[in-house]
DNA sequence: TAGCGAACTTGATGTACCTCAAGGTAAGGA
DNA sequence: TCCTTACCTTGAGGTACATCAAGTTCGCTA
């Protein structure tokens, strides 16, 4: 970690007005929030929180990126999820004094809000719209969850690429999507290997599926066809 | 369906007061709960819902079990959870419009406590106790597919079967287990198939950790081999 | 813009697991 | 109790993908 700031200044103030969770609360309430909260500043590559440590608050990501991951024994690496400014972790200490189950590290430059886990749940009690939001939040990350474990044990590798390029270019509404991660991790997040997404998108380019413009950058020449592997 | 019992009699009543969101509620509280909700009663094998119909309501199981599973294009089957007493499904649509993506089906006679989605967001609002336990539940579920997802992708077939007997030995407390599921749903769980799991019992059982008796019944001879699998 | 290191690609090889097929066993209804 | 049916087991064969090992390209820093 790079700095930390008390709780309850400025920062805190704006990090909350960001947070879907908050972001409709008066800003009489926003302080009270900010009250509970300090803000957390990482470098690009810094470990959040570890595995094992013992977790105590909300990460809630104001600007940068987090990456959230499991190890194996083994010390094979799955993705969980990549946080997006907005979107929190660690929400499992709320409710139980637990550990860590995964790994949080920054991808870039990154701001956090850190909500302390005492007097949250009052604090939830007071402003049940809150609770509401994060009922919402946690409803769609279950159903994410469950379709991105399907997917894994159901797909081929092939279709899991094909799929996951496919949403790609759907979220970011363009022809040419650009890779919010290494291939390293695609294949992580999506259960395979660097060496098979490199061969299938080579193969996806022989077939004029795809075009691979550098590294981070996909032309994508036929969506329908790419969907069809996810039917 | 076999019967559809009208809201607020004494049926949802006694559901409601089984179920650990609700468990805490006053008297009259639960009153006002069970005016929201009415009982269905399923055979065994019967569905609750399907894949892609309009998902109106939260499903809370009063008595008998619910399988939860998703269906790739191909066919196959992923199971994603079984529903016992006093766990629910459909949460998603409390708070979006949405269809149901994924198919819900009786495993034996069932009695449900469905909850309207119109009110619960009010009711919600006016017993913000409610909505933490769900929050706590749905944490808990978060971390549990999370975890389901992680192994299906890290481990191989033979150490997730491994750790499900493990897992299922430590719950039920006993040299003897009982498996709650059959082969074909085991290995829709674990993400393989009947056949694999089939021969890596006999495998277990052939290396004298396990010894099987009879379809259901699985004597756990050696607990800590069967968990050395899982490091 | 040169040079370094990380990220990516490509090839050759191995293997865990799936698939298809047939026989065996257990459970439930008439 | 028998008979039916669904469930489970076992075998043989194929394959998608992982693994290991060299190259190659990219992108950053100086």
């Amino acid at each position: 970690m790079v700095g930390r700031n008390a709780s309850g200044n400025e920062m805190e103030h704006s990090c909350i007005q960001r947070v879907p969770i908050f972001n409709h609360l008066e800003a009489t309430e926003m302080l009270e929030v900010a009250k509970h909260a300090h803000s957390e500043t990482y470098r690009k590559g810094e470990t959040v929180y570890n595995a094992g440590e013992q977790s105590n608050g909300l990460y809630i990501v104001h600007k940068g990126q987090v990456k959230v991951y499991r190890l194996a024994e083994n010390g094979k690496e799955q993705l969980i999820r990549i946080l997006k400014p907005g979107e929190f972790t660690g929400e499992l200490s709320l409710f139980k004094r637990t550990e860590h189950d995964a790994f949080a590290e920054t991808l870039a430059t990154t701001e956090l809000c850190v909500m302390d886990r005492d007097d949250f749940q009052s604090f939830l009690m007071k402003y049940p719209e809150v609770a509401l939001k994060m009922l919402s939040e946690f409803s769609t990350r279950l159903q994410v969850a469950e379709q991105q474990m399907t997917r894994n044990s159901l797909e081929s590798a092939e279709n899991r690429i094909a799929m996951y390029l496919a949403e790609l270019s759907l979220q970011q509404q363009s022809e040419t999507i650009s890779l919010p991660i290494s291939r390293k991790d695609i294949a992580s997040y999506l259960g395979t290997t660097p060496e098979t997404v490199s061969r299938k998108l080579a193969e996806f380019e022989d077939l004029g599926v795809i075009r691979q413009e550098g590294q981070r950058k996909i032309g994508v020449l036929n969506l329908e066809k790419l969907q069809e592997y996810s039917l």
